[in-house]
DNA sequence: CGTAAACTTGACTATTTTAGTCGGATTTAC
DNA sequence: GTAAATCCGACTAAAATAGTCAAGTTTACG
């Protein structure tokens, strides 16, 4: 249960061009020179920034002063997009509705259970923008209670895990 | 961007032994039947008991008719509780704050972010019990409106993955 | 007591995924 | 025409994942 470091570097690297470059039409970008502030190899970012281009959210111009540049304004670049193009598989279950994974009873009385985490997650990292990493604005936090049971007021168990 | 197995077969599991047998006090059901229910190998299981047992959250009895019971009321266990059983790494930054990843300015500007997202994950996980899954309750959604934008708007660059 | 049924432990292995590296080809500005 | 950049595909090392296996120990029951 961790985010792969394509995943972060791709997040890293589209920051990085949205804060150089706040608009459209400004110069692009050079991947080494990304790679020099965000301290990821120029390598490694060529490979990452082949996704982005291929997903439609940046375009490149080879060649000399070439680079990249970011496809739309960041305000409408949602990081889940992002990872979603660096990071194939966002799946959270991985028993597809297939056989014998009825959701109805008998097996699998957790697919919803996995099939909303996956939404969850979807849902946080689609309602940010680029443009909100950039300026550091308040993330939205999930304002779901912990439900609080007998039980629980008594013992707490463990420490809530963090 | 997915879990791992081991937590999938934990949580099935609990789920299996909080239907078989609700509350505390009936007979402990064995590896062997859980496995042949959920369709998971009796060796792997045993490994993923251990941890189980160990975090507090079964309780076991050896020899001939033992197995394993909860150890506390289903409705007191939450999924997080046995997913960080058994899956160590919960993390999903993996730049604790440590040098140079100073969350000001600069490097890392992505580091609420991860810190955010696993708070989510969390959240989610904890706010649900064994008994929401085995009862099939409704979970709970991530009520964050997706930012509507003028862009969005025109042209929905992709149809928002999934 | 002995035996079978269960948990317990720890080491081992194969497969897959991740996180890169490397070499070269292509395009473009000057 | 040459240097600066993106592009591309194959390759590799390390780590994590998903198990397997063999040998214990404990307990119920006859």
């Amino acid at each position: 249960m961790k985010i792969s470091t394509r995943g972060r570097y791709a997040v890293m690297a589209m920051a990085d061009i949205a804060q150089q470059n706040a608009q459209g039409h400004e110069k692009p970008i050079k991947l080494s020179d990304i790679g020099a502030r965000q301290e990821i190899s120029l390598n490694y970012l060529e490979q990452i920034f082949g996704d982005l281009r291929r997903a439609g959210l940046v375009s490149s111009h080879r060649g000399a002063h070439g680079g990249y540049r970011l496809a739309s304004a960041p305000e409408a670049i949602r990081i889940g997009d992002v990872i979603r193009a660096v990071d194939e598989p966002v799946d959270v279950t991985r028993c597809g509705a297939s056989a014998g994974c009825l959701s109805k009873q008998g097996r699998c009385l957790t697919h919803d259970l996995w099939a909303e985490l996956g939404h969850t997650i979807h849902g946080f990292l689609n309602a940010i923008s680029l443009t909100d990493v950039v300026d550091g604005r308040p993330l939205p936090t999930l304002p779901v209670a912990e439900p609080v049971r007998l039980k629980d007021m008594v013992t707490d168990v463990m420490e809530a895990g963090e």
